[in-house]
DNA sequence: ATCCAGACGAAACAAACTTGCAATCAGATG
DNA sequence: CATCTGATTGCAAGTTTGTTTCGTCTGGAT
């Protein structure tokens, strides 16, 4: 019985479920994993409130609403102060074109992925996000040609 | 109207409350950008039908269900063969710790979002998915340390 | 053995979605 | 300039879905 502990076998089905369409109505879901409909909606609730779902969203094809072209961004900082990454994760979370923004170690600092209509849009963005940023020392980027598989789903 | 052609500016404004929260009832979203439920509901089925909305999904926290790691991974390729491209997307689609797949320009063919429970299922899926293709020339991975903005959403 | 907390299912209830229909509007056509 | 056509709208009825209630059951602790 899932008291505080987190998932058991059934959340985790429900989860599968409502990862790939979370339409799906509870009745429906409760017969793919053997529960009532209302079993299913406490179920769903509590992992609302707990934050196990973050979300529910319905994901928008970029290429049908203008927004052709995605792109990775490496970004390399000139220094690690906190506050100055602070800043730095502040102007990307503020930008709506970039959809991800991960601070990572390794050779770079800030991955993003960024969508935008046309190569000039890129353009006018690193000039706002990079070259008027003293603290970024370089980035490189990567176009992407095929988005050969994007969601963000967890396996469970 | 929005007959054949794509996108009016309702819909933008449907989709861009769709992309935070598609259990906003119709009848909200009617109120919020001055139509009827109804009309927003042909509008919702229309998007869906021309694939502007690709799915509807609940968003869940890695993190909460036993995939606290996430990472990336510059992939790079010894051919560029269609044919060997395509085995390799095909291998990378097939493993659903592989969140997302991009084939890309620069300096690297591939870039992968992964997630994972630790380490060492890292080390697994490495083996797996590099070391046993012989078409990988070398790979790259970065560890994301903050997930500072995750999402698919496009601005609309 | 008893009690209690948590979870369940069935049924009633409320809310949301869906559809049919008449009215409206814009642009094309005669 | 009137008319026609096609698309879209709002309203209201009908249907599906989500939510709440309530009585029951199970497992664990006293």
């Amino acid at each position: 019985m899932p008291a505080s502990q987190s998932l058991d076998s059934f959340d985790r089905a429900i989860l599968a479920i409502l990862q790939k369409d979370n339409t799906t109505p509870q009745r429906a879901i409760g017969e793919a994993v053997n529960l009532s409909a209302p079993a299913v909606q406490r179920r769903i609730k509590r992992m609302e409130e707990t934050g196990i779902i973050r979300a529910n969203v319905a994901l928008v094809d970029p290429a049908k609403v203008g927004h052709p072209i995605t792109l990775f961004v490496e970004v390399e900082v000139e220094s690690e102060r906190a506050e100055l990454i602070d800043a730095a994760k502040r102007s990307f979370i503020a930008v709506p074109e970039v959809q991800q923004c991960y601070y990572v170690t390794g050779d770079a600092d800030f991955i993003l992925v960024i969508t935008v209509a046309t190569m000039a849009d890129y353009e006018a963005l690193t000039r706002r996000l990079f070259f008027e940023n003293n603290n970024v020392k370089r980035f490189r980027t990567f176009v992407a040609m095929d988005r050969v598989k994007v969601g963000l789903e967890v396996p469970v």
